[in-house]
RNA sequence: GCGCCCGUAGUUCAAUGGAUAGAACACCAGCCUUCUAAGCUGAUUACGUAGGUUCGAUUCCUACCGGGCGUACCA
């Protein structure tokens, strides 16, 4: 149930006509409003009059009058101000019965829709910019299932590109010493890797060496590709393990090496049907004529590029899956080759929606991240930086706990911060990744709200169960009305977020809740209150906690109880 | 050259075409014998430039300036 959209309706039916009813500027001046230009003008009257007009049949309606207090016409525009016990009441026993639902809809009618994010590569490094991919495609797979839609999130992992052959050539020539690193080898081919892109450098020799193992891999027999079948693995298993520190649930994991032939064989399709021709010595997909320029596909060498897996996969997608829409979550830069595969995909026949989500790229201070400069800031490295500093600050507020208790809420925060660092800013801005602005604890961060959170709970905890009748006529202060408001506006937060796959709707109105939570926590007593009131207040409190809870899961954050 | 994105306070970011452009950080001054001070309260400072559309533009359009990215064998 939408409380705020129930209202509106109901207005809307009595003006008996159609509207944009929006929120006033600051609380004082009400609580809904409306802006009366465009309908006087299609009736060709004064708009200051037509809201003195609609603002007393507003007031003279008697089906109204249980929900709303009274309209005010304030020059051009009219302002509402809700009748707030049938608000709080509506609301709160929303929430209270709802619980973990508060929030859902089902407006996605269970339309399938396929989520591609997380497209790492084996015998590579995770790093920062992968953690934004993933905490995106996490949240909009929870935005979307939350408005009720099927979502599907799936991954697509390059284990078979010439990356491979790279890393593999290093780690023959320095095997022990790699092996030597770290007990976690997953890692250490992120290094290797590294280190093997700065060997290589200019070095034709070292091309050519690179050039040959990779043949050697796509042979698919022989002790090279053996030993690319194994850390294959280790790659893979590492993947798994930052998802499950991550807590990221896919629900089918695409590899290169598995679609490739396939993709080879639409090649051949395609070039039969004329959409991709010879070109330079090279297959090519000509888009000149619809202003996307030209895609190679197979290189002059005869060797596979990038779109030949990808056009395979996109065919098994919707072979294997029921989905009307299919999503693609790929940093910003490579618009233009989606552009054109989606063009390539459209001559193919396929008539789902097919769509790009981007978001601009993390770079560092100290300039863009590269492989080949080394400068770069990786999963591992930041989680084991995140959850020292995360212990450090705990520890130093809460020196009684236990060592295990520290560790626990550490990481826990870790995790929160960086997940929520990644959602916080609209997607289309670049992201300047600060380690030490972003393991802020203040301000608007995901401490802030586990803080509010914890402080709730503490709250809840310490009042003990209470058996009086909640009347929610009793929330009567300042403080209480706008948060009352504010749980009233999460439904329709949830549904804008969706419908622009934006998380960062939700970061701000959860900062903005809390705000508003702590400000009611320092001027209004909770507990030391009258039995009548304090029940009513914890029932708001209680209401808060599992707002800013259902929040954060669609984060893809764990609600922490104390920290 | 062409295409896409971004220019808002010292910094990092907000603002479905609507009322007085909001936060956070940093800085300074206060608030814990009282529900978690990882909190709260208070003060300073901003829409890149020039036009256009509109009753009304930070938002839409055009040009310019500044930054980033992309633009046939990387992914």
């Amino acid at each position: 149930m939408n409380t705020i959209y129930k209202i509106k309706t109901e207005i809307k039916k009595v003006l008996g006509f159609e509207v944009d009813i929006n929120y006033p500027p600051s609380s004082d001046l009400g609580d809904l409003s409306l802006a009366l230009f465009a309908i006087a003008k299609s009736k060709g009257k004064n708009p200051i009059e037509l809201a003195k007009e609609i603002s007393q049949k507003i007031n003279q309606n008697k089906k109204l009058r249980p929900i709303i207090q009274k309209a005010e016409a304030v020059g051009p525009y009219i302002n509402i101000f809700l009748n707030y016990a049938h608000l709080s009441a509506q609301v709160l026993s929303d929430i209270k019965k709802n619980k973990s639902k508060y929030g859902q809809n089902k407006s996605g009618k269970k339309i399938g829709v396929m989520i591609e994010f997380s497209n790492g590569n084996t015998h590579k490094e995770v790093h920062i910019g992968h953690l934004r991919n993933i905490s995106l495609g996490d949240a909009v797979t929870k935005l979307l299932s939350t408005s009720g839609y099927k979502a599907i999130p799936v991954s697509y992992i390059n284990d078979f590109g010439i990356h491979t052959a790279k890393t593999l050539w290093h780690f023959l020539k320095n095997t022990k010493y790699y092996e030597s690193l770290s007990d976690n080898k997953g890692y250490l081919l992120g290094v290797c890797y590294r280190d093997a892109v700065k060997a290589i450098g200019e070095d034709e020799k070292a091309k050519e060496e690179v050039s040959k193992t990779m043949k050697a891999i796509e042979s698919r027999q022989g002790e090279i590709y053996k030993l690319w079948q194994k850390t294959r693995l280790w790659s893979i298993n590492y993947l798994k393990e930052v998802y499950q520190t991550l807590d990221i649930k896919l629900q089918k994991t695409f590899y290169e090496s598995e679609v490739i032939a396939d993709g080879l064989k639409i090649v051949e399709q395609l070039i039969k049907k004329g959409v991709l021709v010879k070109s330079q010595g090279a297959i090519i997909a000509d888009l000149e004529l619809y202003n996307l320029g030209v895609l190679p596909i197979i290189r002059s060498d005869g060797t596979a590029l990038y779109p030949v897996a990808d056009l395979a996969l996109a065919a098994r997608k919707f072979k294997e899956y029921k989905i009307a829409e299919s999503i693609y979550i790929v940093d910003v830069r490579q618009s233009l080759y989606f552009k054109q595969l989606f063009k390539i995909l459209e001559l193919m026949g396929y008539k789902q929606r097919i769509s790009h989500l981007t978001y601009d790229f993390v770079t560092l201070p100290s300039g863009m991240m590269s492989s080949r400069s080394g400068n770069i800031v990786t999963y591992s490295d930041l989680l084991i930086e995140a959850i020292e500093h995360a212990a450090t600050e705990t520890k130093a507020k809460r020196p009684e706990w236990s060592d295990k208790k520290i560790k626990q809420v550490a990481t826990d925060l870790a995790i929160s911060t960086i997940k929520f660092e990644m959602l916080k800013v609209s997607s289309q801005k670049t992201i300047t990744f600060d380690i030490r602005e972003a393991l802020r604890f203040e301000g608007y961060t995901a401490t802030y709200l586990q803080y509010t959170h914890a402080r709730i709970m503490s709250i809840i905890k310490k009042a003990g169960k209470k058996k009086d009748k909640i009347d929610y006529a009793l929330l009567l202060e300042t403080t209480e009305k706008t948060l009352i408001m504010k749980l009233a506006k999460y439904p329709e937060t949830i549904i804008r977020g969706t419908k622009n796959y934006d998380p960062s709707e939700i970061t701000k109105y959860l900062f903005e809740l809390c705000q508003d939570f702590n400000d009611y926590y320092h001027n209004i007593p909770i507990i030391k209150s009258p039995d009548k009131i304090q029940v009513a207040r914890l029932e708001l409190a209680g209401a808060v906690g599992q707002t800013i809870k259902n929040g954060l899961e669609l984060l893809g954050i764990k609600a922490i109880n104390e920290i």
